[in-house]
DNA sequence: ATTTAGATTGTAATGATTACATTTTTATTA
DNA sequence: TAATAAAAATGTAATCATTACAATCTAAAT
């Protein structure tokens, strides 16, 4: 879920040099308001009773071409499925090995200590934490 | 690449519970000894001349065995295919968008600061960043 | 109205991963 | 040792995410 609201998707994507055309207004519109980083199936169920004439082309196309203009981030904390995320802040994600869900969390990932070189030009910073969540190690 | 060098694969497998097959050893000290953390295809690939009878399936049950038993990460920096890693302490991973390498470099994982409660148990941190190597940016 | 570029679509292909049943090897016990 | 059981290894086929590519549609520009 992104923080910072967005009152006009169109205009926003037009300032991203992106055409806002219908479909990639509602599929920005879902992913801003998701908290559960969907995969490109999951946006496709979503939307497809609302745009009957969807395609889950459509879908990767456009969420290709939102991760290119940089207004989209990859989660790749799944083994076999990407997700996608419309808050590009710096966050960590949290997989719950038991019941799967995602959660973020913030984390001071600038002030990381690393001895990275700095002739590595950096353009992304992504956190993954994977273990058991709260409601799931209550249960034990 | 791991940096503890092993002296015995077999025992250090019999510490972890693992049966060391023929197979598991040698797949484990490839593991050990490589630096590009090698996809399940790339593994078979290299070890297939030396064992004939090697099937694909066999590598796959054998990491995600290893992964059970905490002496292999899995690194999903890629998209599509999964990498995996001998070295399980903590160390980030750089991913050169052009020439798509993937270097280690260290990282003080542990100092980094979140907001995630107490009642989450990590059980993995792993860090990745994206952006172009030295060699590559070089070129330009 | 014609042209052109971009947007959208569908079909088929690719390629990673898993399911499952079968065979082989190893360990255990009689 | 021989019989039995458990674990390891294998192969085939299925599944599923993703991409390639060609075709169609839309909307802006001339
Ligand atoms: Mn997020
Ligand atoms: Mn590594
Ligand atoms: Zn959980
Ligand atoms: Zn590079």
């Amino acid at each position: 879920m992104k923080e910072m609201k967005i009152d006009n998707i169109g205009d926003f994507l037009k300032s991203k040099n992106i055409k806002p055309s219908f479909q990639r207004i509602r599929i920005f519109e879902y992913l801003m308001n998701s908290i559960e980083h969907p995969t490109v199936d999951e946006i496709y169920k979503a939307l497809i009773g609302e745009i009957p004439t969807l395609s889950k082309t459509t879908v990767y196309n456009t969420l290709n071409l939102f991760i290119e203009k940089r207004i989209v981030h990859m989660v790749t904390i799944e083994e076999n499925e990407v997700r996608y995320d419309a808050d590009v802040s710096d966050h960590g994600h949290f997989k719950c090995d038991i019941c799967g869900k995602v959660y973020d969390f913030k984390a001071n990932i600038i002030e990381l200590d690393t001895d990275l070189s700095e002739s590595f030009i950096i353009n992304q910073k992504d956190i993954f934490f994977r273990g058991t969540c709260p409601s799931c190690s209550k249960k034990n």
